[in-house]
DNA sequence: CGTATGGATTGAACCTTGTCAATACAGTGT
DNA sequence: ACACTGTATTGACAAGGTTCAATCCATACG
């Protein structure tokens, strides 16, 4: 149907293609899903979540499938991400989710997923 | 280790503390978000989503900074979970978005992550 | 035929991440 | 002071993911 001659080589690149999000977006949304893609953080999350107030870490290690330093580890990467904190009353760490980080998360989340779809 | 009887004083501890999703849906999250969480699969979703009609492989490498075997391992990863389709003509394979898996996709995430705020 | 090209696959190097034993730290109570 | 306990950190290892050169496969064209 079309005659592919030798000065038209390319016969299907469409060169103007770029990304539409910029490297920030694309690193921020990447960070976002990495902290939330794993399964021990994904539980870490319900648990705080289902129960509105605190949590210390023993609780927490009891439910989860894992040793208390794994618990601590994970602990810290929800921490400094902000989607958690922590209050210290003597010798236990109570945890809790920041429910407006949390939904500030999901709504980034929200918004650049619909921009793939 | 010492077996805690009922008189030892527990200071903090809620037992009766479970994780409310279930393991098939942790690990259907989990995938779903590791997937989506890689930069070049973001990217890749990206743009071919912005290209309503189809993209052959060799504009996906030029608009991504990774080089030819990169863009078809992830390609298939996001094919095998069914984000993305394609169609071979000639030498050339056009890929493009399923709309309705990636509407899906973000219903689950959507929702999972709701009760997790 | 043979050659050229787009794309997929293989295999190995590299790097990151998750995990836990051991240890350190910070409170509590004796 | 000491011992004890909950939590954080360190350090080291295992496991898995990402990348690309090399190669293979399939198709088009002379």
């Amino acid at each position: 149907m079309i005659e592919l001659t030798e000065t038209t080589p390319q016969a299907c690149c469409t060169p103007g293609l770029e990304v539409r999000l910029g490297s920030a977006a694309i690193k921020r949304l990447s960070e976002d899903l990495v902290l939330l893609s794993h399964p021990i953080r994904i539980q870490i999350l319900d648990l705080l979540a289902q129960s509105d107030g605190h949590v210390c870490v023993c609780d927490l290690e009891g439910a989860l499938p894992v040793k208390q330093p794994t618990v601590s580890h994970h602990l810290k990467l929800l921490r400094e991400a902000g989607l958690i904190d922590c209050e210290r009353r003597g010798l236990w760490a109570y945890y809790f989710v920041k429910r407006e980080a949390m939904a500030a998360l999901r709504a980034r989340v929200s918004a650049q997923l619909a921009l793939l779809g």
